[in-house]
DNA sequence: TTGAAAGCGCTAACAG
DNA sequence: CTGTTAGCGCTTTCAA
């Protein structure tokens, strides 16, 4: 293993521009008070020696990492991994995240934890303490968990909450799951659906509730009764099966399921009891994964701007970073509808 | 932005075990010049105290960074992030390769380059210069390429090739497809299909060739002719859509498509040519990406092991940061074919 | 086997 | 506006 020393470091330039270290460091940094022709000289050595600083050396010295760690569940994003079924959640916070991080210089780096127990607390410390970040992206059912917040806030890190309204340290951004709901709910109403079903996710998923509450509304905004109607899943197909058969049983016409996956357990059920989508059962998912456009039909879909609310995270924890001004409310980025061929009016 | 300090650093557990700094360093590093009694010691120290090394001060002190880049091409990535039709190689790459760098407290972090002229020299050089990585993966189209191996000899970091079989720089990995041509081929004919057409990729990526090598051997061994057989596409959709017209022209009974979006190109043809599938037209593709389990039919793949192959890059890297062996004879990690419905004998 | 000293590349704090 | 001086947390010498 050879010893690897920088190629090129602080002092070659400054060497080169004559000037000192410091002031090299100062236009690095774009530091106000260098006399323009000065900056200029020095930045003339930078280009011509292509100089890049080290990250490692920066953050010794007491400046940012330029590292962003975005925190995923572990169990969940494995088993999505494994399962290669489409689920592109990753993919999407990279789109957004890292693509967004890279115009400003930064990192950003996926880590995985586990969600259960005291192992979070040790994972994210360690990590913490091993990268030392500057800003950390929580996702669901993360953003809210109050150890995981009590140990950013402790190490005053700058913490974006995905999927989260409330307020607490950090920010939150959401993709306003209320509205989604009613969206989807909405549109079958107009459809002229009466009794829409509701397959809710988990409630270790804050935004479970948020979904559920957004079709109670737009099901009383329609004058529609709800009874019967909401069943409970855990995103997994499994679960997607019984709900489904029990808002059948409970006379649905037409089906919101919380996520994909879920929806092509409906699509599963539909099949097996002859119900063709979407002459005799609508369905709207609440995920635009890749598969929902293979299915057949193609779904009518809930698009969640992952990407978008990403690159805003990353952009409020850069801001915070050069510091920005803070502000706490909520940032919103709504999701919208994609309307395919799984939903029409009902016994067509 | 409040000035972070580490919480709990080497002077700690020296002070808390009572001993010097360097005996704690060489705890962590495990270095065999340590009595046991005194690495107990130490290692008590740390476990109580939370003890996590800074891998920035690690790297400052001139050991490794922990960090393993893995290049992708800028275009294609988010291209297919952003089209979100299911293509999940950088997921399967994490999977393979972060859960792995993550069991030797190492970290992946996913960087885009261009492909194109020198930017990605400028690009390579300035991820080497600000992360100094221990380590880098290679994946095509940059797995061979000369400016990006020359670049990197100069700084001495490891280099894993994946998808390459050429020595030079670094070690290669592949998954043999010359031999996943084979199959996919060998399948075909021995359901009874005489002209099995080919849709072969581009060839800045050298495995094009080798898949057409492995068909072409493939129909030689089953004594079958190739002309007009071989269509060249660009991995592109409407590449796809082109090819498949010449090779149906040419009667073909029976087509293997070089990755999943021209598979889907062939569906959508013979739909259009009134043709089914696997009745009129067998039809193997090449990436077992989610989406060519929900077409209809579920398509005959091969699958190619990305998140092993990954691993396994990871894994030698590691090793070769310890000091290991290095073994410059080409790894193989064999794909294998799965077989759905799109495949059957010829007019059937 | 252990410890003390020096330095990695950079920035913060202070002078000038 | 610019330069000097101390570190940051760790590892590598080298010495004991």
């Amino acid at each position: 293993m050879a010893r690897r020393r920088q190629a090129v470091t602080i002092k070659h330039v400054a060497a080169d521009a004559g000037v000192s270290l410091q002031t090299v460091s100062r236009v690095i940094n774009k530091e106000a008070s260098v006399r323009p022709e000065m900056a200029e000289r020095v930045q003339a050595s930078i280009d011509k020696l292509g100089y890049v600083p080290s990250i490692a050396a920066q953050r010794m010295g007491g400046s940012r990492s330029y590292l962003i760690l975005a925190l995923n569940d572990r169990e969940r994003t494995i088993a999505d991994w494994r399962e290669r079924q489409g689920t592109d959640w990753v993919d999407q916070m990279m789109l957004g995240g890292m693509v967004k991080a890279a115009e400003h210089g930064y990192r950003l780096i996926v880590e995985l934890v586990d969600t259960h127990s005291d192992h979070i607390e040790r994972e994210l410390s360690a990590a913490l303490a091993a990268l030392r970040p500057d800003g950390v992206i929580l996702t669901p059912p993360h953003s809210e968990n109050p150890l995981i917040l009590k140990l950013l806030e402790a190490q005053h890190v700058s913490v974006a909450r995905i999927g989260s309204l409330r307020d607490g340290y950090g920010f939150a951004l959401t993709m306003d799951d209320e509205r989604a709901g009613r969206l989807a709910t909405a549109h079958l109403a107009e459809l002229g659906h009466a009794r829409i079903g509701f397959i809710a996710g988990p409630e270790a998923y804050e935004l479970s509730g948020w979904r559920i509450e957004g079709w109670r509304q737009a099901m009383a905004a329609a004058g529609l009764g709800t009874e019967g109607l909401l069943a409970r899943g855990d995103f997994g197909y499994e679960s997607g099966l019984a709900a489904t058969g029990a808002l059948l049983d409970a006379g649905a016409t037409a089906i919101v399921a919380s996520n994909d996956r879920m929806a092509l357990a409906v699509l599963e059920v539909a099949r097996t009891r002859g119900l063709s989508i979407p002459g005799d059962l609508s369905l709207v998912s609440f995920d635009d994964t890749p598969i929902v456009r293979f299915t057949h039909p193609p779904l009518t879909a809930v698009v969640q701007p992952i990407a978008e609310v990403t690159a805003r995270a990353v952009e409020r924890i850069i801001a915070e970073q050069a510091g920005g001004e803070f502000d706490p409310a909520p940032e919103v980025v709504p999701a919208s509808l994609t309307i395919r061929t799984s939903t029409a009016p009902p016994g067509q």
